[in-house]
DNA sequence: CGTCTATTTGAATGTACTCAAAAGCGGTGG
DNA sequence: CCACCGCTTTTGAGTACATTCAAATAGACG
């Protein structure tokens, strides 16, 4: 059963029946992207939670000289969604997009404020991931004030140590705050620095 | 009565009794500092939520070269704390400071969690700003990502209106993210740029 | 295989920084 | 009330990190 994770994930937080469980199940709505696809783009109203139970998306900006930057990415077992545009109801600038081949499950934002009416323990799921998400913003702001392009990535690697390998470099440098170019060229010094480890 | 803003800026989210404001009164603690007073030292465990009646606060940290960067500055009206600290009870990273004589409401960790209990009304409004926190740091980091310092300039005057004409420059230089010195510069090419605001 | 994209490399440039010093400003005590 | 002290702000000159633009190379996918 591809709910087991989300179950899982969320049963860490809180305590839930199985009454509950199976009626937030009921909630959600399976889908499946292609590499490429885009989930959300630019300018849309975000409508969904998106679990992601295989695969990886990534949530990225462009900014007005058509560079790309990205805010975070969503390997199996993330919550994503444009928290603007969601919260709001009104267009957000957030793209989504798959970097694979992925399945989500989807929380519409009427099922979730439902939910928090049905189950208020839901209240406090949500209010707890959102609290350490806060807390992992708030943690890069100030990573990319203090810290060296080359310290941000290490960060990078300990935040999604599954993605080191996979994903593509520019996507990499995209997240640090750095040209492909530069990224490159760093990680070259990273290697002759003595530091051999590929992380 | 100086819990009148604390209540109004609460039942803009959720709706409350009588009994339940005063309920929620009695949980917290007045204090008052002075400028220059920390409130919470790097290396200490946060123990409350501080709601600002009067005066302002600011949140930064040290890096490793002794550079103070700011997460967040909170005047009149605004909640601060150490999130990781107060989430996690361990030692944070977060200076907590008075920028002026400020008068200050706290509300510690665990009349809170009493007070989610009591009154779940309140999951729901922590849930609802700590979502708009997040969504604003967010979005502050696509910005550093994405502007430049002028445009990050003009977000903070944005987003922190009382402060332009009162903190000292280089509190803002270290929110924005550059050294006082290129702070300085930027406001003097900004003059010359034709845009006479001060803002 | 050919095309498209990602990655690497090179050379020149620029934005923001460092260090040093002068000028301004506010508060405190004599 | 003035003089001094400490801190903030400004200015100058040299520097460095990261960028831009251009081109070559390598990889991935159909």
């Amino acid at each position: 059963m591809s709910t087991n994770l989300i179950i899982e994930s969320i049963t860490r937080h809180i305590r839930l029946s199985n009454e509950e469980k199976e009626h937030f199940i009921s909630l959600l709505q399976p889908k499946i992207y292609k590499r490429k696809d885009f989930i959300l783009e630019d300018g849309q109203v975000c409508k969904y939670s998106y679990f992601v139970t295989a695969g990886c998306l990534r949530g990225f900006t462009v900014d007005h000289n058509g560079f790309e930057h990205v805010l975070n990415f969503a390997p199996t077992g993330w919550w994503i969604a444009d928290m603007y545009s969601l919260l709001t109801q009104k267009p957000g600038i957030l793209n989504i997009e798959a970097l694979e081949n992925t399945e989500v499950l989807l929380l519409s934002k009427s099922r979730q404020e439902k939910l928090y009416h049905d189950i208020p323990q839901f209240e406090r799921f949500f209010r707890i991931i959102t609290e350490n998400s806060l807390v992992s913003y708030q943690q890069r702001l100030i990573d990319n004030l203090s810290l060296t392009a080359e310290e941000r990535y290490h960060n990078f690697c300990r935040r999604y140590p599954s993605l080191i390998n996979t994903l593509p470099k520019k996507q990499i440098a995209a997240y640090i705050g750095v040209t492909p170019e530069f990224f490159s060229r760093m990680q070259r010094q990273m290697l002759t620095k003595g530091k051999k480890q590929q992380d």
